[in-house]
RNA sequence: CGGGGCGUAGCACAGCGGUAGUGCGCUCGGUUCGGGACCGAGAGGCCGCAGGUUCGAUCCCUGUCGCCCCGACCA
């Protein structure tokens, strides 16, 4: 992608009220645009983070049988009714509104009512079962207080999985082996995230939140050090200074951004909805639910929110918009700039050629401060710089964001050892 | 929904009861050229919206809408 043609600029200021790092960074850097209150456009750079976040919770829950599926953003009364949350939360979450022919409809924030039916459709015997579907999609949530950037919007994006069980050691049994790939999920993406014992509600005695640790968070944890067991402070009995129940170690407590969470459903949906089969011995039998959710733009802003240093932000290389970030500096002379402009444009296509995605700084009329500036603030994992000075040695630079330090590497050696970097 | 803050040029801000300014950005010309340079010339405003007070309101008052923060809330 040449820069000179990018969808999106980065800006000298931040927007006077983005005030959470991920908010302030993303509008900086020209990832996001905020439309109105919890609600934001993804521009380019943005866009292509948030497809590497969604592209790795694709590969582990594929990977763990989930089929992807999409449902409707828009959904009708009659279901929500069933299980009574058309009316309770009602409104307080859900988007209602009227269509044509005063038909109710609600926007989705959430699809347990959809899924069940739907599912009851496949199920007949015990051979049916066990499966799982998900989606990634919009969720809409009237938020009494969007905040915190992408953190906690009004429309946001949602990976929901629903899984289907004809008892309960086969739910719980899937339950943890998804519980592992989201731990995967979070670790591909940069994040560490504790496994938090949580309110299960009323059909199973806790869910499980996925919690980052940061002082940003809103969330307050009480893990332990040693084996990072942890409780959500809404239902632990803990404290800093306690000893940890499972090893020994010290309980600690912390801010933590909640992203994800996974909930035994039992029967609550399937009861509901009369979703049963038929079982080898022929008794007819209601079917085990399980749901997971893990919000892919929130993911993106917690990234944003803890990889980031007084310049930018600072991607890891599973999720960056771009791999390497290519500045090309003119010369004084016009013989020396046109030496440059050719490699560098021929070094673009060889990165690219090598499966590298590059960010091309082709800006001819942009000073050099300005230009490193950008790369900082848009954080791609590598910049490389083509000059004057570094072709005098055959040679361009290299510079790791997160490294303060420079060196040169030869031109004939670069696209390989790009390969070597990104592959580490 | 309670409390607080803020709405003025694309962005960040200043300002004042007498009809609008600075910096950045943008356009043109010139000098610069490895960490957001400099000089000169320009373009760009329903001072969030509505009502009120006043001879006169961007400024004062009331209401309203929007954004941000704290709290409540967060299957």
């Amino acid at each position: 992608m040449r820069y000179s043609r990018l969808f999106g600029r980065t800006a000298k200021t931040a927007p006077h009220d983005a005030d959470s790092a991920n908010a302030r960074l993303l509008a900086q850097g020209g990832f996001v645009d905020q439309l109105m209150a919890g609600v934001y456009t993804f521009l380019p750079l943005g866009l292509r983070v948030l497809h590497k976040v969604k592209n790795i919770i694709r590969e582990e829950m594929n990977a763990v049988g989930g089929q992807e599926i999409l449902m409707p953003a828009i959904l009708p009364k009659e279901p929500w009714e069933k299980t009574g949350r058309w009316s309770d939360p009602g409104p307080e979450v859900m988007f209602q509104f009227k269509g044509r022919g005063g038909a109710d409809m609600g926007l989705g924030w959430t699809h347990e009512e959809i899924v069940t039916p739907l599912a009851k459709q496949f199920i007949r015997s015990y051979k049916d079962l066990p499966f799982s579907v998900y989606q990634i999609q919009d969720k809409f949530r009237n938020e009494p207080r969007a905040k915190s950037g992408l953190l906690r919007g009004r429309e946001f994006s949602m990976k929901d999985m629903y899984s289907f069980h004809k008892d309960e050691a086969d739910l719980v049994q899937y339950y943890d082996k998804v519980r592992d790939a989201y731990l995967r999920v979070f670790e591909r993406c940069g994040l560490h995230a504790l496994v938090v014992e949580a309110s299960g509600g009323a059909f199973s005695k806790y869910s499980h939140e996925f919690q980052t640790l940061t002082d940003s968070g809103e969330d307050i944890v009480y893990y332990c050090g040693k084996c990072e067991y942890a409780q959500n402070r809404e239902i632990s009995e803990y404290k800093a200074g306690d000893t940890c129940p499972k090893c020994g170690g010290t309980m600690k407590e912390g801010k933590a951004i909640e992203i994800g969470n996974i909930f035994k459903l039992m029967t609550r949906f399937s009861a509901a909805f009369d979703v049963g089969y038929t079982d080898a011995d022929g008794a007819k039998k209601p079917v085990l639910m399980g749901c997971y959710g893990i919000g892919p733009s929130r993911v993106v802003g917690t990234v944003a929110e803890i990889h980031h240093d007084e310049k930018g932000l600072i991607w890891p290389k599973s999720v960056a918009p771009f791999q390497v970030h290519l500045v090309m500096l003119t010369a004084k002379e016009e013989t020396a700039t046109a030496k440059v402009r050719e490699t560098a444009y021929r070094l673009e296509q060889e990165l690219e050629s090598a499966g590298i995605e590059v960010l091309f700084d082709d800006r001819e009329e942009v000073r050099a401060g300005e230009k490193f500036a950008d790369a900082d603030l848009i954080g791609n994992p590598l910049r490389l710089v083509v000059s004057e000075k570094t072709l005098a040695q055959s040679s361009v630079e290299w510079k790791p964001r997160m490294s303060s330090e420079a060196a040169l590497v030869p031109l004939a050696e670069v696209v390989a050892k790009c390969r070597e970097f990104l592959a580490a």
